[in-house]
DNA sequence: ATTGTCCGTGGTATCGTTTCCATGAAACCA
DNA sequence: TGGTTTCATGGAAACGATACCACGGACAAT
């Protein structure tokens, strides 16, 4: 591989010269530009970009710390992000968490000046001493799907998203509205509380009781949808409609309700949660979280104070939408 | 952030006594490795992973090309390979390519060793040149959902996967089967036209006649699959059985079909390829193809490659294997 | 006692860039 | 014409690590 010297040799001029030219200083004749040029393509130069981060003190890379990274909701974000860097050659260093053992590592190690120029968090609580790090790192950071300090970030109100759901249902004319969602998890997501507290809102808004039995946190999966419906459906009094807080619960839901011939939406509404591209072809309804915007929001920002080091920060908020598909409709069987 | 003479400069030693311990010689006194640790403690340093490289010649990466990063059969091949690297730290450079252009910057830049140490291609063709270029870098490259010449690969059999996947639908006693799948195209998957050899020949072993109004090459949308289902309908003698070459298609055909009161199984028997996770809610008949351990074992073929440069390239190849759901059963219609 | 071997260690060159400074020629102004 | 400014250019230093070489002391062998 031939280095700068060997196209400044080749081309009769210095090593700052050929520096010039490939950073396109304007401080160059055009007549040596082009034999520079020439040189250059003739041997094959690239210039190799691990000296060229050493010297100039950046790694033109940037950091995503994201839990999971193959689910749904993840992939969306990142497919997001990578649209958002454009066409920057920025690199994109994915470090999955999937264990509280790699977010501890990940934390540790995520940051330092000399591996990342920026990073972005996915729906993740960052630390407070990291937090302190990057900012005596000077290293910009930006949440996606999540919140913290003065922080720059782009989420989404889900306690808002939730009332908008659970009201959804309620003028449906259901009374009997149940929960099933994740428990929140200061591993993961930031908030996934606020969709519970819209759902309490709201309930107690309509002067509904708040009934425990009807309050099930469970994993992200269709086996763990299922199952709690299956406890439900053992009530003497079940729920004629559940807000399920994923598309993934709310799949093993419906897939449930199939098994137990309980019909949708005669004897049982379902409302999801993000809407990701499966919900569609189940004609589920569900709340649409726009993922592939905050990506691509985020990495703006990011590449924004990656430019203007000394711009603010910023909090930005994106809206859900209630997408009303075949899964919910008037109860059947009261009244 | 403290360097490695600073560290020196502390504990009272080299910095080629430093460079040791990082690197874990054991040409080191427990008492002075014990003293150098302290103090790289105490001023929390940690080497600079640009500045290794460079000296070291080594990037300590891997440059994944991968079509479309956002679709499932990618994501799980992708989440494959993250587990194949296991707990090396590796760092993954992905490269998503969308489009020609992309493609040729790709490839026009890949392989530089210094930017990667190997390279893993998923389901991409690689053009004879670029195979030249890994061949005189010496860097490593291993296919993953491909075969190349002499490369090292791990890919599937569609041929024979899609043969029996069209077996299990002779076998049901359909005879009027068709075909949805995606034109071969030599941009992204280097074989797809392997389906359709199997499909051709296992027709044309059972003496049935080929109807090219059954063979539909579209894209790989489920839009795609309802357009050319509804062509199909439009038949005067409408297929009994499709076998589709993606589960994104015959997820769009089987909405089709409910749309237009086709009846699943009875009416139209529907086989899908490569059993992504929807695939099981919907409870389609396909042909699963080891996505993951396909990314997985891809990855370790390259692990072993780096770190035992003279070995020998292997092809290896995973079989496909027929989940039958309740897409498919005999058809009704005739006889 | 002398030679040889081995091992821990320090120092320096090096990886391939960018950045900065010095230099000399050309251009400008009076 | 003399002096100042401008500007393209060459070359050295630096980024932060690793690798190599040389050196001195300890220990074993003769």
């Amino acid at each position: 591989m031939p280095t700068i010297s060997d196209v400044a040799r080749e081309a009769g001029v210095g090593v700052g010269t050929v520096s010039r030219v490939l950073n396109g200083s304007r401080q160059v004749t055009p007549a040596t530009l082009q034999r520079v040029k020439e040189v250059m393509e003739r041997l094959g130069y690239r210039p190799n970009p691990i000296a060229q981060r050493l010297r100039s003190r950046r790694s033109h890379t940037i950091e995503v710390l994201v839990p999971l990274f193959t689910r749904h909701f993840y992939v969306e974000v990142l497919r997001g992000i990578e649209m958002g860097l454009g066409t920057t050659d920025y690199g994109l260093l994915i470090r999955s968490i999937e264990k509280q053992a790699d977010r501890d590592r990940a934390f540790a190690n995520s940051g330092a000046h000399d591996y990342a120029d920026g990073v972005l968090i996915v729906s993740l609580a960052p630390a407070d001493d990291l937090v302190e790090r990057f900012h005596v790192a000077q290293c910009p950071v930006v949440l996606i799907d999540a919140e913290y300090g003065g922080l720059s970030s782009i989420s989404v109100d889900h306690e808002a998203a939730a009332a908008m759901a659970v009201r959804h249902l309620l003028a449906l004319g259901h009374r009997r509205i149940a929960l099933i969602d994740r428990p929140q998890d200061p591993f993961t997501a930031t908030y996934s509380g606020g969709r519970y507290a819209g759902y309490r809102q709201v309930l107690a808004a309509a002067g509904l009781p708040v009934r425990p039995e009807y309050e099930v946190l469970t994993k992200f999966t269709p086996e763990a949808g299922t199952a709690a419906l299956y406890t439900m459906l053992e009530l003497p009094q079940p729920p004629t409609a559940i807000f399920v807080g994923s598309d993934s619960q709310a799949i093993g839901v419906i897939q449930g309700a199939r098994q137990r011939g309980c019909r949708i939406p005669e004897d049982l509404s379902i409302v999801g949660y993000n809407d990701v591209e499966i919900s569609r072809y189940l004609d589920l309804t569900t709340v649409r979280v726009p993922m592939y915007e905050m990506g691509r929001r985020g990495a703006e920002l990011l590449l924004a104070r990656l430019a203007e080091p000394e711009q603010a920060q910023v909090q930005e908020r994106l809206q859900a939408t209630l997408v009303v598909r075949a899964t919910t409709g008037p109860p059947a069987d009261e009244r």
